[in-house]
DNA sequence: GTCAATTTAATTGCAGACAATTATTTTGAC
DNA sequence: GTCAAAATAATTGTCTGCAATTAAATTGAC
């Protein structure tokens, strides 16, 4: 009979990734309070600064999403003023997601929130550094038992 | 006029953390499907197994869960036949939460097959002791900036 | 002993997340 | 040019996760 070795929540590595995200969450939901923007909003929004305009399908694509979640999450910041939904006048297929004046006023003013509350976080840019490699690692070994055939 | 500092998705640890947490996620409940049991599920069942029984309240101490989100969770294991929820004699209030007998006869199974998937992953002890050490820094941090009085 | 305050679960409502399906458009083999 | 295959969003259904409220039981100050 084989040895069985015991699974202990607090050693599991998967309850800590769980958990630190869902503090990441509950941090980054107060920060966004004087935005009106939850996580998920924030990172599409983060995305789309950099990047739009952009089509669900490619924004999808920068943040893991399919249009299951985006679609709603998309119409929701569109009833806030922060971005235009239209289809493609080439493709129609496709949406095409831009920024409203409002979001590009806004952009600085957020990035300047949110470093600032980061920084009050006081991570030391070497256990910045540390953890984004350790995240990277764990990405890299579950992507290729994820997704095989990448 | 300040020097704004851009906000690259990439480069956020939230960032990392979410999809690393979503990976995992797809990684267990790959793994899970065997014992029809999701990723939420399963850390409540390895939480009962250590330290059942439990009440809600308990439970959801350990899970960092409140009533709103266990109460559904518990219900669909109690119908899957994993558990058995009953109000305790002593306190009308609490809940009392047990393992059944498939739960029992299942522990080692499930145990042999996690762990064997995890394996398979091919983290080094040293790799997932940098990553779990990265996590517990980072929920340091966390903690005080999202719970100050602690 | 009484009653306000506290404790515990359950409920409600909203926002993800994802699998599976559907509707529409585009592409490409022929 | 036609039509099957592929691509793109949207929709549907299920399962979290959490804030806020509700219901019921318990506790404790008096």
């Amino acid at each position: 009979m084989p040895q069985i070795q015991p699974i202990h929540l607090d050693e599991q590595l998967c309850f800590q990734v769980y958990s630190a995200n869902k503090k990441f969450n509950h941090f980054y939901q107060q920060a966004l309070k004087p935005f009106d923007l939850t996580y998920p909003q924030y990172i599409a929004m983060l995305t789309l600064w950099q990047y739009a305009p952009l089509s669900v399908k490619q924004l999808g694509e920068y943040l893991h999403l399919d249009s299951g979640t985006l679609t709603p999450l998309l119409k929701r910041l569109e009833s806030h003023g922060w971005i235009s939904r239209s289809r493609s006048r080439s493709d129609e297929r496709t949406v095409v997601i831009q920024l409203t004046d409002k979001a590009k006023e806004q952009q600085n003013v957020v990035y300047g929130h949110i470093n600032s509350c980061f920084d009050i976080l006081g991570l030391t840019p070497d256990e910045k550094e540390t953890c984004m490699q350790a995240m990277t690692t764990l990405e890299q070994k579950l992507d290729l038992y994820n997704d095989p055939q990448v």
